[in-house]
DNA sequence: TGTACATCAGTGAACGCGCGTTCACTGATGTAC
DNA sequence: TGTACATCAGTGAACGCGCGTTCACTGATGTAC
């Protein structure tokens, strides 16, 4: 498959195992392995495929196999991420009891997420307000749903019930945008992680102990 | 100056005109508003020295008469966005009277704002998360101190005498991480203001009526 | 006011380099019989 | 099981292009006297 190159693709105890599937599969893998790590340094719309084939070990023209271009492999990213982030979500949706317990249970297991999955969060992060125009679209797309599903919890969950439907979408909405930005703090301070989850955690309760004692209509 | 190009500094109306170092003055201008029309398709990182001369009607090297680097002229773009910025809130907040009122008096004046400063926004929303490491300390730096600001006035105005000082500086970062999320939006659907708009409006009536009704210590 | 000199914004040629993409290819893997 | 053929992941040469940066330069503007 490949001679040389720091990638993947060719390390030597993985190499020429598997079924021509299995192996290109790898290659992929590695494609998208590559893609992130280079882009963590700037952004992908800023690296080049000659980069990535480089880092992967494999010629450049061997990257068409895979991607049509570095914005499907950019969109693959994104479905990637988010596939992983909303499993995530899901089983801490799952076992969500009651709101005060709400922030304390599931800050942390996000936190983890973004700990384990830094670069596929610090892609997002990025590409969210400065990717190719597809990408970003497909990553609001997904913030959209994710908020859509929040708000379908609040509202199953009783939690807001003098809220007008509308209401609860914008308390989702807050809540979501407020995640976000602590993702982005966790992505770049790695070493913060502590201090900025106490903060979320403090800023979380301000904003629910208070949003749950507004009401619709009210201003 | 220049006899050919799309850019400012060669409009024949303003060509010839002044003195060398209004002359100079002038083409450095029109670097500024190249690169900041240049990178709202794409990214500080993914533009080019070439492309912004191109686009001032100059020759390459000529830009090295003005800025050493593309990272320097993205540092001076930072200053100069956060120089408007600043003016502004102070504005905002010397006519700050009540919370209520608060919310209702100053949201319109940053919307308006950032509709009159769209590019140095977009700047900012994109080099915030994607730029140079340099470029992106500086926009976080930017919006530390207003940060800062915000939660003095916030204890100066008296709205939150229940609350700790390191409380009062996360309430502030709350509000802060807020609006700039709200102008992203607005950056980013610049048709959607009106509605935008409206939907913070009452999310920060949300997060505020709700946070002066929470307590340090509560939770 | 006139002259001689200094400054310096912008020029233009040249460089070596990495880029995306094309193309015909190789040869191991997979399949049909 | 063996053979003949099809598939296709990866190769490697080649292309024209735009890149950042160097360098010596030009000539209008500014200044000292």
């Amino acid at each position: 498959m490949t001679r040389e190159g720091s990638g993947d693709a060719g390390r030597p105890t993985e190499e020429d195992h598997g079924s021509r599937a299995e192996r290109k599969e790898r290659t992929r893998r590695a494609i998208l392995d590559a893609a992130l790590a280079l882009a963590a340094d700037s952004n992908l719309m800023a690296i080049s495929l000659r980069q990535v084939a480089k880092q992967v070990g494999v010629v450049p023209t061997a990257f068409y196999r895979h991607f049509g271009s570095l914005e499907l492999l950019g969109l693959a990213l994104v479905d990637e991420s988010f596939r992983s982030l909303r499993m995530m979500l899901l089983d801490v949706w799952r076992h969500a009891p009651e709101y005060t317990d709400f922030i304390d249970g599931s800050l942390p297991i996000v936190a983890q997420h973004v700990r384990e999955n830094r670069s596929h969060y610090a892609f997002i992060a990025r590409e969210r307000t400065a990717g190719p125009p597809r990408v970003r679209e497909a990553i609001g797309h997904e913030i959209e749903l994710i908020t859509r599903e929040l708000a379908t919890d609040i509202a199953r969950s009783g939690a807001a019930e003098q809220y007008s439907s509308a209401d609860i979408g914008l308390l989702a909405d807050l809540i979501v945008s407020f995640v976000v930005t602590m993702a982005e703090r966790l992505v770049e301070d790695p070493d913060g992680e502590a201090r900025t989850l106490e903060q979320a955690r403090t800023q979380l309760r301000m904003l629910l102990v208070g949003a749950l004692s507004w009401r619709s209509r009210e201003g």
